[in-house]
This record gives C-alpha cells, sequence and structure tokens, in this order.
RNA sequence: GGCGGUGUAGCUCAGUUGGUGAGAGCAUGCGGCUCAUAUCCGCAGGGUCAGGGGUUCAAGUCCCUUCACCGCCA
C-alpha cells in the first residue's frame, strides 16, 4: 500500500469553545486533504483537542466541574461543529484518551533511557494562567505576566528537562536542507534565527499539577502539556497500538498551525521527533489570525464571532469561501460580516450563482433541458479551462487557497463573457441552431469544469451543481483524472440558485459610545445671506453667522426646496467641525442638518431665538 | 535595543532578474444586452507607487536616509 498523505490540525485547547480562529485552521487543512484526495492521494486527516494542564484544571474547578466532565462538554461542541462544517477528518484524537496517554509515556521513557530526558531544578517566574515560565527581564519589576498580565509566582520545582540544545545543529542542518519545512518563508527566517540565537533545554514536567500524564517512573511528575499535546500526532494513529497502520501514515505531510503555536511545532517537535528516531514531518504552515476591527479576537473584548451562528445565516460554503477568498494564507485577516455579506452578493451569487442560472434557464427555454453532444469548432472556453487546471494545482500545492480561488472566477468571468459574446438569444431568434447548440455545450463543459475544480473548496456547491446539470453521483467524490473537458450528454435539472443576496446589508445598527458623539459638534447658525452658485442647480450658497469673528460661507442643496427669503434669518443648526470641502467651486465650511423623507426636506431649527453660535449638547 | 518585513487608486491587494503609456477585484459614474429570483458585458474617472537624496540612458523595481506600521527575538 502506498504511504497516506498525512495532513494535522492542532488538537485544539478543551479551555474555550470553538471560534473562527479554530474553524480557520480546520477547514484550510480539510481543503487541502480534500484537494490531495482529489488528486488521487490515500490521506488520513486528523484532529482533536488538547485536554491536559492547569489551565482546564482551574475552568473546571470554578464551574463546578472534574476537567474530563468540562472537556467532554467542550469536545461535543467541536465534534459538533466540524460535523456542521462537513469536515472530512479521519479521525478525531484526545489527549485523555488511553492510546494517547500510553503512546506518551512510551516516548518518555524512550527518551529517557537514551538521555535526552534528564532530572534537574528548574526556577523562573511562572504564571499559573499562561502555564509559562518566564526569565527575570520578562515579568519586570511588577513580576507581571508579560504574556496575560497577571502576577507571577518565583517558584522552584524539581523538572526532567529534554536536551533540547543538543539538537541546535541537527535542526540547522535539517532547515538547511528543506527550506520548505516552514511555510511561509518569512516564518521560515523566524524559526531559524530563532535557532540560531541558541537553545536552551526545555523543562517537560510539573509537579505542582496533576491534571496530565504522570511521568512513568516518576508519578510526583507529570508531564507538560506541550511535550503531551505534540505526541497526539503519533498517537491518533496508531504508535501503540496498530504499528503497520502508523507505518502506513508517519511521517506528517503538513501540519496546519496558527502563528501563536508555531515554535512548538518548528522547533520542539522535530528536536523531540530527532530524539524518538521518528522521521520529521514535511511542512508546517502557519496561518495568521483573524482580527475583528483591527483588534485580535479574544473573549474578554466580547467580539468572537461564532462559526455556528454565521453558517446558519449565510451557508457553510458562503463561510468557507469567505474565508478561504479574503486573505493569502499565512497573513492576517479582517473579518468583517460587512466584508463577508460583500464577497457572497458579488462572487458567489452575481458571478457563480447567476452563471449556472442564466445557463439552465437557456436549456430550458431553448432545449427543453438537454444538451448532446455536438462536433466542437471552437475551442476557447476548454483551453482556458486546461490552464486554469495547471494554474490551480500549483496555487493549491503552496497553499494558496485565495489564489486558486481567484483562478477558478477567473474561468466562470470568462464563461459569462463568453455567454455575452456569443449571445445565445440571438442565434435561437435566428434558427442559428447549430451554432446555438455548440455554444451551449460549450458552456456546459466549463460549468462541468468549474464544478470539479472547486469540490475541495466549496463541496455543497460543487455537488448542488453538477446535479442541477444533470451529471450523476457526486463530484466530491470524483477525483481529477475524472476531468475531461468533453461532456456526455446531459438532461439539465433547474432546482434552486446556488447563493442568494443579501441586500439588506448589516440591519444591525452600529453602536457608538459618548465619545463618539462629541466628536460631532454641532452649533446654531443664522442664515445671513443666500445667494445663486453659477452653474449650479441645487446649491444655495449661504453666509453664516456661527458667532466666530467672519462669517462662514455654506453650501446647501436646497435650491429646489426653499428660496432666499425663506432662509433668510433662520436658525439652523450645522456640524461646525466638518472638514471643509470644495463644492461647485466654492469651500462649504460644514454642513446643516435637516431631515428628508420621500417628497420633503425640511431644515433643522431651534425652538425660539438663541445666540448664533450656541453650542448642542 | 537586535534581526526581518511592510508602506502602490476610496477599500483590499498584484507588480518577475530595473526598460514600451503603473495593474486586478470591490466601490463610484456612464453605456450595452436581456438568457438570468436583476444579473452579465463594455467604457470611464481616480495614484508626485510613504517623504527626501543617490546610482543609471532608464527605478514602484537597486543603494542611502527619514517617518509610520507589523512580526520574531532580547
Amino acid at each position: 500500500m502506498n504511504k497516506h498523505f498525512y495532513i494535522t490540525t492542532p488538537i485544539y485547547y478543551v479551555n474555550d469553545v470553538p471560534h473562527i480562529g479554530h474553524s480557520y485552521t480546520t477547514i484550510a487543512a480539510d481543503t487541502y486533504a480534500r484537494f490531495k484526495r482529489f488528486s488521487g492521494e490515500n490521506v488520513f486527516f486528523l484532529t482533536g483537542t488538547d485536554e491536559h494542564g492547569q489551565k482546564i484544571k482551574k475552568t473546571a474547578d470554578k464551574m463546578g466541574k472534574t476537567p474530563i466532565q468540562l472537556a467532554d462538554n467542550v469536545v461535543i461542541r467541536f465534534k459538533d461543529l466540524w460535523t456542521k462544517l462537513n469536515i472530512t477528518n479521519d479521525d478525531f484524537i484526545r489527549t485523555t484518551e488511553k492510546r494517547h496517554i500510553e503512546a506518551v509515556q512510551e516516548i518518555f521513557n524512550k527518551l529517557y533511557k537514551k538521555g535526552d530526558i534528564y532530572k534537574d531544578k528548574y526556577e523562573g517566574w511562572y504564571c499559573v494562567y499562561c502555564e509559562s515560565y518566564f526569565a527575570d527581564l520578562d515579568v519586570g519589576k511588577e513580576h507581571l505576566c508579560p504574556d496575560c498580565g497577571r502576577k507571577v509566582d518565583k517558584l522552584t520545582e524539581e523538572s526532567y528537562f529534554f536536551k533540547l540544545s543538543k539538537y541546535e545543529k541537527p535542526l540547522l542542518q535539517y532547515y538547511k536542507e528543506h527550506p520548505e519545512f516552514v511555510m511561509p518563508q518569512s516564518r521560515y527566517n523566524e524559526v531559524t534565527s530563532f535557532v540560531k540565537s541558541g537553545l536552551k533545554d526545555l523543562s517537560i514536567t510539573r509537579t505542582s499539577l496533576d491534571w496530565g500524564i504522570p511521568v512513568p517512573f516518576d508519578k510526583k511528575h507529570v508531564i507538560y502539556v506541550w511535550f503531551d499535546a505534540l505526541f497526539n500526532y503519533v498517537s491518533g494513529i496508531g504508535y501503540t497500538y496498530d504499528k503497520d497502520k502508523f507505518n502506513s501514515i508517519w511521517p506528517p505531510d503538513v501540519h496546519f498551525v496558527g502563528k501563536d503555536i508555531l515554535r512548538f511545532h518548528a522547533v520542539f517537535w522535530p528536536a523531540f521527533l530527532m530524539s524518538a528516531e521518528l522521521a520529521l514531518p514535511k511542512h508546517i504552515v502557519a496561518h495568521g489570525w483573524w482580527m475583528i476591527k483591527e483588534t485580535k479576537m479574544s473573549k474578554s473584548l466580547g467580539n468572537v464571532v461564532d462559526p455556528l451562528e454565521m453558517i446558519e445565516k449565510y451557508t457553510r460554503d458562503a463561510y468557507r469561501y469567505f474565508l478561504l477568498r479574503e486573505v493569502p494564507f499565512g497573513l492576517d485577516g479582517n473579518f468583517s460580516e460587512e466584508a463577508f455579506v460583500n464577497r457572497l452578493n458579488s462572487d458567489l451569487t452575481n458571478d457563480l450563482s447567476n452563471l449556472l442560472w442564466r445557463f439552465l434557464s437557456m436549456v430550458e427555454k431553448y432545449n427543453q433541458g438537454l444538451i448532446k453532444k455536438v462536433h466542437v469548432e471552437d475551442r476557447y472556453l476548454e483551453q482556458e479551462g486546461r490552464k486554469a487546471i495547471e494554474n490551480i494545482k500549483q496555487y493549491m500545492n503552496r497553499f494558496a487557497f485565495n489564489e486558486a480561488l481567484e483562478e477558478i472566477w477567473s474561468l466562470i468571468g470568462k464563461t459569462n463573457k463568453y455567454i455575452t459574446d456569443k449571445e445565445p438569444w440571438v442565434l435561437k431568434k435566428k434558427g442559428e441552431e447549430e451554432e446555438l447548440q455548440e455554444v451551449l455545450y460549450n458552456i456546459l463543459s466549463s460549468l462541468r469544469l468549474i464544478c470539479f475544480l472547486i469540490s475541495p473548496l466549496l463541496p455543497d456547491t460543487a455537488d448542488k451543481m453538477w446535479t442541477q446539470l444533470g451529471f450523476l453521483g457526486k463530484v466530491t467524490e470524483k477525483t481529477i483524472n475524472d476531468i475531461n473537458l468533453d461532456t456526455e450528454e446531459v438532461k439539465v435539472e433547474k432546482k434552486e440558485m446556488l447563493f442568494h443576496k443579501f441586500e439588506e446589508k448589516i440591519e444591525k445598527e452600529e453602536k457608538i459610545n459618548i465619545d463618539e458623539l462629541k466628536k460631532v459638534k454641532l452649533k446654531v447658525a443664522k442664515i445671513i445671506s443666500c445667494e445663486e452658485i453659477k452653474g449650479s442647480r441645487k446649491l444655495w450658497k449661504l453666509k453664516i453667522d456661527v458667532g466666530e469673528e467672519n462669517l462662514r460661507t455654506l453650501a446647501a442643496g436646497l435650491k429646489d426646496r426653499y428660496s432666499p427669503e425663506e432662509l433668510i434669518g433662520k436658525n439652523i443648526i450645522i456640524v461646525s467641525n466638518l472638514k471643509p470641502v470644495k463644492l461647485m467651486g466654492i469651500t462649504s465650511q460644514g454642513m446643516l442638518l435637516a431631515a428628508e423623507d420621500k417628497n420633503n426636506i425640511k431644515l433643522l431649527t431651534v425652538d425660539g431665538d438663541i445666540t448664533p453660535g450656541s453650542d448642542i449638547h
């Protein structure tokens, strides 16, 4: 049997419920897994949960639960989300499972016997929340955790250490020989420069907690959560219980990780593996974070995006599309519902969904739903399709999901343009049957190819399209070898639009706080004069008294509603600190306020006379 | 403080080893078509390519410098 192509996500810490960040990593890994299967690889795709550590214990205590009860609950949330997102993982590993505990202990023993793990004393500033030690310099005079800002404690513990220093040279050697080990390139540089600056041995056990895997020969020690967690990648595929399976899967081809856990995967992990005499992974791919309004998403800020809410409202394929399309893999992205809806409306609905729909409508109208195989002269779309396939393969292999999607959308655009250029409705009217049939056939072939191309990225959509085009089975169960650009005869089934627009934009009115409101300076102003602006049909040029040394000039779009006589002498309300703008050659220093409905515009004014320039609060 | 990166149209970004008038998508305006639960196609506007200096016949692209932002490390 040929070796599996092994893809992993990180195992997620059950201290937190799933959010957009988790879903992003998993969707990317799933997309890649689907693409590799599509390319004919025998894929093994693993995800899971990380359930040990002080933080879990603490959270569980707070909730009056045992750690395992807490974990059990949160695991359901993750599994449920992966099901709802149609994630195709082959297994789900929990670090509290027997198979995992056994594997970690076996490896710990092995490294200890080998001399790569030794016992010593560790002293440092410890943050309980972050479960990390820090140097004097990090915690400063205040002794605060540099990560979370909480108070740290000075601790001296007996600890087992891993001889990380021993692997400094071998690691550098490995990086040098595998320039694509860490991706993207910028992260590779960071990792190598980190290792070049020198590696210290790593404390990998704790005596201060009990929620973890015990050191097999020294029960008062518990294995540090990172050492424990990383080995999920071996325990999850049979290390201790199915050697054949393990050997057919190991080593990993791609570990998908967030940039925050890169060092564990790109430095510690390969060192552990070298020590354990296991082959090293091929790629560690680090992606960025999703920011909400330019700030990092966090529970305390209350700006967490709930993936379930998004997929319920917009469908899971739209969600996948947005995450994969919006940002180059590796960089941080900004998540906003507005940008999401924008993509959904223009790319998915206008371009793709409408393309399928207009085609199906024509086939029903002109051909009673039937497309026959015809002789093809015009190979334009076919040639564009071939080029797209080659480009997309390269993009996908480089994890450039956004570029792959761009390429597909370019083909969608060409197909739309092809229809506009060929004008099938004109061909029909003129009775040019032969050409009409060829044109329809070419469009069908292009749509068929698009189905294949989007299937790893937008699986639901691909299958829906496939069925409506009249093809049998599921395109998501086919491989690249099933692409043949010619298509068989079909009877289309026009059923439903693939996507719908969200016209109502974001209904939620944005809430502002008092400070934002205070930025707007409103004042009472008295209109002193009103004159024409040459060439303007709408604008009056007003001179207004705002209680300042000089009168201000204001352009007001009231010409068709108010006469100069009506305006002069009126007290109006203006925004006085608006940046001046030039309108029809005059500089308008402010903006007056008016209410407007379908038929009327009415100026805002004050209830009686008051000094010009009075503030409005 | 050290190392690295980024700064290009209103927004998000492409721009290979320096070389024909600086690009795409979205947004805006105008036009065309009608198969489309109102889409699609075309055209247009708009950028002293962060500021300054230099190398060169020629620089967004190389060098120096200033500023702003970001990442990793300390």
